[in-house]
RNA sequence: GGGCGGUUAGCUCAGUUGGUUAGAGCACCUGCCUUACACGCAGGGGGUCACUGGUUCGAGUCCAGUACCGCCCA
């Protein structure tokens, strides 16, 4: 062990989280702490948790995003509220069942294997226990959710609303099958909704492809990025004013390999500026291919299977994985004359959100929302206020979104979700039912003949209803009636079109209401490197590791200090000691407060204002600031400017200048009860203020603080809050700090620039001119005398410097420290010199502005007068500093 | 192609209606185990505020444009 290893250990009183976090929850979750009662006269401040997916282990972004949400309830339960925050998860469908899909695979399994009734049960199995591990992490972090009302989207309640709002939906005609082309995802081999692909940059070609004119020489070249999809192609396409090819329209083309006769149409979506100005059309696999083909009545040919293998229609192609197939597409091309060139093209592709394959768009028959009305209300709600995204401008998106909006396919070829609620008859008739109809359902038809749509619905499709499905709707609870709307929702800026937009359109249209006031869009983290963190990138940090390292305290305080309001938080490994180091402090000064306080039990609730001395008065003025600033900032949403105003406040006012201000000249004397009591004060406002931040480490010294001063609380988690009535603020009185502040500080750097030894003491001469600042330092000595190593002190406006002196000047005074053998005159004289220039510099600087007579002219008056008095400033402190320079040569 | 955000110290960021010598944390340098805290204390060095132009007595802050980074949409 080395030196200082054993040093460290010998003092080692570190605060060790791991000793009081799970023992502290275990009691808050005993005591029933965190459940609302709707039957209160508090008013309500209610959240729903963003459900976090079940396949997710918790990482960091969930660690902020929920200590956010707690923050935002502890806050306000401390404040009086009824707080009720509803946690739960969703059942990520595509996730889930791939996850359940790869397990039976290597049990050489497939679902249709076992059946739809067994796979539901293992999935079910397998989402119950991650749901509970995920939910515990969430535990791990102190989230002080309502546990007795978690959710699970697949809750029998939850699914009736499901089954509730497509039946509403669906009777009012804007739930509809259609035949369309839709996003295929051949991995997960499910249809995908718009928003649930993301558009990728990649390295590309563009192959150049010539097409025989029938009965002619004459070719046509085609570029296209997907080669192998002309084997479904029914036509090509040009541009009806285009001159070049004018005279080809209404002709027949061969196919290339297929010999597929197929013919030449004008039409206007065609771009002549792109590739050749000819474009093959493929209407089974291409959104506006399809759309031309439609116009044209041409027959759409489906060459892939749902896996993305190519099919019969492929011919000898067929069975071949679509890129294999591409590949040696291109060579018989290449080989048979056909490639003319090939490009390299940035290509935009889409991918799937779950597992980031290339999506293919796919003809098929899906379920789809008509949005258009819906998106009304949701759009009224933003542009009028009634909704707040904060920070303002991610309005602008969900607006975008929301003008934009297309129609959402819901469909899912999977079996983990919930059934489409539509039973068919022979002859292709629909009839919507939750269960089997009954006969009278379905008049005219045997209910036993009747099949279920084999599909399930999109999570979102049920995610979307989650601010009220989990309040209990379609039942009308009091939990409906008492929570909804909620106040905020907190979340990702990648989920405003899958969450915000989508639960605000239902809030209005089932609820008549929107389901919350305001949005937090807070940052994505990224690793010290700006890169997302992912799991598929290995760069992200797993935040039970930091809760072991360092306690939830400190992965909560970090993560809110290291995310600039709006904006991604760049994290690493070491950013948590920040945290650490904070709640460690927090925990010394404690420890000293308690230490000191003996047998006296000074009341924590208020502070007598009859004993009290300047520093106590101030710390109360800083107090009372530091509240309105962390209250000011809690209700913009700046979390990270709250927290960074109780650190500053903590650290800097309370622990090193008033801490240390109170405590007595000589070790062991007693603290002046007065100072005692604002000491004990301020650390239980303290204490209440950082709780929604860092709720274990307050907990545990404030119910010890109770214990000391016989207080009857046995928790912190319900306040009060501190308010501020303004009533200790005092300016002057800060001043007067800032000024006594400044002498020391002066001291102290004289001090350490010459190496002075921290236990050797000195006696202070400064002098001054304004007998208020004389008297000011002279009556408070006793109490900044050990800060700066002060014997006696002399201060007034004929002070002469002593013989042997290093000197210092500031505003309004000069400070000599008699230092007789410690006193480099070289060092000296460098340090006066340093700082007579930059004195000049500054000088020169407002001089000239103030010989500026259109300054002078048109700046208001108490701006020209602060620069006057900058400028005598200057010019007194760089004569003083000119003769203590003389007389230093004189030595 | 359209939209949004960013560019301030080596790094991560503050800087709220334009007006004290542009700040903090980390990192770095010096001294110190001083009555809670070495996860600490004290002191110090470090910035042409991306670039160009404009408005103004005055611009990190407002306006226009440019460059680069990131995100979203098409």
């Amino acid at each position: 062990m080395s030196k200082e290893n054993e040093n460290n250990s010998k003092k080692g009183k570190a605060y060790s989280p791991a000793e009081v976090e799970d023992r502290i929850y275990q009691r808050w979750l005993e005591a029933g702490y965190f459940h609302a009662d709707v039957d209160s006269k508090r008013p309500p401040y209610s959240i729903v948790i963003p459900p976090p997916n079940v396949t997710n282990v918790l990482h960091l972004g969930h660690a902020l995003n929920n200590t956010i949400q707690d923050i935002l309830i502890r806050r306000f339960r401390m404040s009086g509220h009824e707080a009720a925050w509803i946690p739960g998860a969703d059942h990520a469908g595509i996730a889930t069942q791939v996850i359940v899909e790869k397990q039976l695979a290597r049990e050489g399994l497939t679902r249709r294997e076992i059946g739809r009734q067994k796979f539901l049960k293992r999935t079910s199995q397998w989402a119950e226990h991650h749901k509970d591990i995920i939910l515990s992490q969430l535990k791990k972090m102190g989230c002080s959710c309502d546990w007795d009302r978690t959710r699970f989207t697949l809750d029998v309640g939850l699914s009736r609303a499901v089954a509730e709002v497509f039946a509403h939906l669906y009777s009012k005609g804007w739930i509809y099958k259609g035949h369309r082309i839709v996003n295929w995802c051949p991995s997960c081999q499910t249809s995908l909704s718009d928003d649930e692909v993301e558009h990728k940059e990649m390295d590309s070609h563009l192959w150049y492809i010539r097409y025989k004119l029938k009965g002619s020489d004459e070719f046509l070249t085609v570029a296209t990025t997907r080669p192998e999809t002309m084997l479904g192609d029914t036509a090509l396409a040009v541009a009806p004013k285009d001159s070049r090819y004018k005279k080809y329209v209404g002709k027949t083309i061969i196919l290339p390999i297929l010999e597929r006769e197929i013919p030449i149409v004008a039409d206007a979506f065609v771009d002549p500026e792109f590739g050749t100005g000819v474009v093959k059309v493929t209407p089974a696999h291409d959104p506006n291919d399809f759309e031309i083909g439609r116009r044209h009545d041409l027959a759409e040919i489906n060459i892939l299977n749902t896996d993305g293998t190519l099919n019969e229609n492929a011919g000898k192609f067929k069975g071949l994985d679509r890129y294999e197939g591409r590949k040696q597409l291109v060579a018989e091309l290449e080989k048979k004359g056909y490639l003319e060139k090939t490009e390299k093209y940035d290509l935009s592709a889409g991918t799937c959100y779950r597992c980031h394959n290339v999506i293919e768009p796919y003809v098929s028959d899906q379920w789809f929302v008509k949005m258009e009305e819906m998106a009304k209300p949701a759009i009224k709600a933003v542009k009028s206020g009634r909704i707040k995204f904060h920070p303002d401008y991610w309005s602008k998106t969900y607006l975008h979104w929301l003008e934009n909006i297309r129609d959402w396919c819901i469909s899912r070829q999977l079996w983990w979700g919930h059934r489409i609620p539509i039973w068919y008859a022979d002859d292709g008739t629909m009839f919507l039912s939750v269960d089997r109809p009954k006969p009278e359902g379905c008049p005219g038809y045997d209910p036993k003949a009747l099949v279920q749509d084999e599909d399930v619905l999109d999570t979102w499709f049920s995610s979307w209803l989650w601010p009220f499905s989990t309040l209990g709707w379609p039942k009308k609870t009091r939990e409906l009636e008492v929570l909804y709307p909620t106040k905020v929702l907190t979340t990702d800026p990648g989920i405003i079109f899958l969450w915000v937009a989508r639960m605000v359109m239902a809030g209005y249209e089932f609820m008549g209401e929107a389901p919350f006031t305001d949005v937090y869009i807070h940052g994505t983290v990224r690793d010290a490197n700006g890169v997302r963190m992912s799991k598929s990138l290995g760069n992200g940090i797993d935040p039970l590791e930091i809760i072991d390292k360092y306690g939830a305290d400190a992965l909560r305080v970090s993560l809110v200090l290291a995310t600039p309001d709006g904006q991604d938080p760049w994290i690493s490994r070491n950013t948590f000691e920040l945290g650490r180091n904070f709640v460690n402090k927090l925990h010394q000064v404690s420890r000293f407060v308690m230490m000191r306080l003996g047998d006296h039990k000074p009341d924590l609730g208020k502070v007598d204002d009859s004993d009290l001395v300047i520093f106590d008065r101030w710390i109360l003025s800083r107090l009372e600031r530091t509240i309105a600033a962390v209250d000011k900032s809690i209700a913009e949403f700046r979390l990270s400017t709250a927290a960074k105003t109780l650190y500053n406040f903590i650290w800097n006012d309370y622990c090193s200048w008033y801490v240390e201000l109170i405590k007595p000249d000589t070790p062991g004397t007693p603290i002046r009860e007065g100072s005692l009591n604002v000491a004990c004060y301020v650390l239980g406002q303290i204490l209440r203020l950082l709780h929604p931040f860092a709720p274990f480490v307050t907990e545990n010294i404030y119910t010890e603080l109770q214990q000391k001063v016989g207080g009857a609380d046995d928790t912190i988690m319900f306040g009060p809050w501190p308010t501020s009535d303004g009533r200790h603020i005092n300016d002057e009185l800060e001043q007067s700090l800032e000024q006594i502040q400044a002498v020391v500080t002066a001291v102290r750097a004289v001090r350490a620039e010459l190496n002075v030894h921290p236990s050797k003491k000195s006696d202070l001469y400064v002098r001054v001119a304004d007998p208020a600042f004389a008297d000011l330092l002279k009556k408070h000595i006793d109490y900044f005398r050990s800060l700066a190593k002060v014997e006696n002190l002399h201060a007034a406006a004929d002070i002469k410097k002593p013989p042997v002196s290093a000197s210092t000047v500031i505003s309004g005074a000069e400070i000599f420290v008699p230092l007789a053998g410690l006193i480099d005159i070289d060092v000296e004289k460098r340090r006066l010199e340093k700082e007579l220039d930059n004195l000049k510099k500054l000088l020169e600087k407002i001089s000239k502005k103030l010989a500026n007579p259109d300054f002078l002219a048109n700046a208001p008056e108490d701006v020209i007068n602060k620069e006057k008095a900058k400028k005598d400033d200057f010019q007194e402190r760089i004569e003083k500093l000119n003769k203590n320079l003389e007389q230093i040569l004189d030595w």
